[in-house]
DNA sequence: CTGAAAGCGCTTACAG
DNA sequence: CTGAAAGCGCTTACAG
């Protein structure tokens, strides 16, 4: 590739031994003397050399690639897992390739993930279809989804406890005197916004409460704005609204601020869910639902690397719980 | 790798031709008949061949791998110019490999990608190494700076014109009837931030002004919070303060009014610099400088391409202009 | 246009 | 422990 384009033969050349003791020294536990090792470090030392990646992943069966698929990165809660997935991969020995797709190209990007011999696939977004997990769960590709989950036993999932989550706002905003609770959704065909909102629904009946308006934003910023506005226009003002994630909650909360003139929490309480970083600016300081970030790329990585290495690890499903984190805006 | 792994010969055993013409047929530009093209992508179709991109990697010396290293995501810009930048190399047909690293491990990194074989770097973030890019430009790998830039010729580097920037809110701190004009910065050692402040004093400067303070914080979200705590203690409380980038005017901004009572812009104007998607709303207002993530990854995309096609363009410094954005908070 | 053959840089049985 | 050899799946001159 570059110019130096160093090889395995060059530095058994130099160090008087063959092509395969070169090899060797470069393979963990393969037997190699101490002597042999020491001149092939130091030629190679001495040339640059590293072992080619590709021809290895070539030989070894092993690219030590993971493909990670996202939709998009402007919810907060993405990037943080996204970091942190990165790292832990890192420092397993893994690369991630990154996929940034939306339900248009999915078809081209699984072939593509395909044509680089990925070890793994997680897939990170509520909104990718999950047609995709299962084509690559069937091609014997380990598939981790990421806050999400398909019915398919073929991809293994990490997603806190959704439904705990949201019956724990519902429990908040009750016990808080709250009456008149609306629902700001995600997609209407996420898993985690269905959870997330049986939770609620069933919190509120418990009390004898339904909800007192609903619409739908599509973890849009802007449509989470209009949803806001919506409610507040509507024939029942709710005192409290349950944002679907924490993104969409700050649309909410400024909407209800500086179109209406009300305050968070006196006229409108509102809490959110994931615990993104923004949730506890000063700003916000948003009364949400965390789901550890630590605790989902940590089970990711562990699925992933767990299938990787033994071919008969089942996919499975873990559920992290899920925690109310009280701040000022609920 | 797969249980699959259906290779160019099986196709070819099927569709009755050499591994040579299957090869051919997925080769862009490669001479085949259309009959035989038929009869191979039949064989193909009917196995569900691709080609091996590790493969094709080896042999033809372009492995459309691109390595892309930040040092976090926290801050919300850089999000954005990954996303941007994933997706239009994909366009291109190029793939990134993700490296989230910071100071220590370096090196480390340097390696992997190296091993990995990628044709070109970029290099995201105002904290990581210059030695880095400069050790990657002496083997001829194209690099890029994303939103930095070094001393050094062996780099590209596309930037806003990060001294105009800063100038434009002196500038508009000035008309407004601000004299006690501060100053947050980011890492001294970042040229950004270099760049941005010698903006800021040059522009009070031709107002006869000089700064009235002035802490640094790293571009850190806490370390704002206490800069800015310390400002508005010191002898001399400022009535506007420059912040290095938006995420640390965000925290900024939070002190001023939570610790302090204070009013934004009314007692004291802030603004910052990239114009992040959360700049613009309602909680802030921020009126900051904004750098178009769209032009500035186009450049980078285009840089690099350039460089890994022709041999020998050389690299160059793409500087993009800053227009103020003014909003609320000044 | 087509096929046989060489070769990309490596790992891994196979003998010794 | 060590080397010669086969082979991973492909691309690309080389002849025809």
């Amino acid at each position: 590739m570059g110019k130096g384009a160093v090889t395995s033969g060059d530095v058994a050349r130099l160090a008087n031994v063959s092509q395969s003791a070169v090899s060797r020294t470069f393979t963990p536990g393969a037997s190699v003397s101490q002597s042999t090792r020491d001149r092939v470090m130091k030629a190679a030392e001495e040339l640059g050399y590293r072992p080619n990646a590709l021809a290895r992943a070539m030989i070894s069966g092993q690219s030590k690639l993971i493909a990670m698929m996202f939709a998009y990165l402007e919810n907060q809660f993405y990037p943080v897992l996204l970091e942190r997935m990165s790292r832990e991969l890192q420092a397993k020995g893994y690369h991630p390739l990154l996929f940034m797709t939306e339900s248009g190209n999915q078809d081209d990007v699984v072939k593509q993930l395909l044509d680089y011999q990925v070890q793994g696939l997680v897939l990170a977004s509520a909104t990718l279809s999950s047609d995709l997990a299962v084509r690559c769960g069937d091609l014997g590709i380990p598939v981790v989804l990421l806050n999400r989950d398909i019915d398919d036993p073929v991809a293994s999932s990490v997603t806190s406890d959704n439904f705990a989550g949201g019956k724990l706002v519902a429990e908040h905003f009750v016990k808080n005197g709250r009456r008149r609770v609306a629902y700001i959704a995600g997609a209407e065909d996420s898993s985690t916004n269905r959870d997330r909102e049986a939770g609620l629904v069933v919190g509120l009946a418990a009390h004898g409460l339904a909800l007192a308006g609903r619409f739908c934003a599509n973890y849009r910023h802007d449509e989470a704005r209009d949803a806001a506005a919506r409610l507040m226009n509507g024939p029942e003002r709710p005192d409290a609204i349950f944002v679907a994630n924490d993104y969409m909650a700050f649309a909410v909360i400024d909407v209800i601020r500086s179109e209406f003139g009300l305050r968070v929490p006196e006229d409108v309480a509102v809490a959110g869910y994931d615990d993104v970083p923004e949730a506890s600016w000063d700003a916000y300081q948003l009364t949400t639902v965390r789901q550890s970030t630590e605790d989902m790329t940590a089970h990711a990585v562990a699925l992933l690397s767990d299938q990787i290495d033994g071919a008969f690890v089942r996919p499975q499903k873990v559920l992290l719980p899920a925690t109310l984190i009280v701040r000022r805006s609920a």
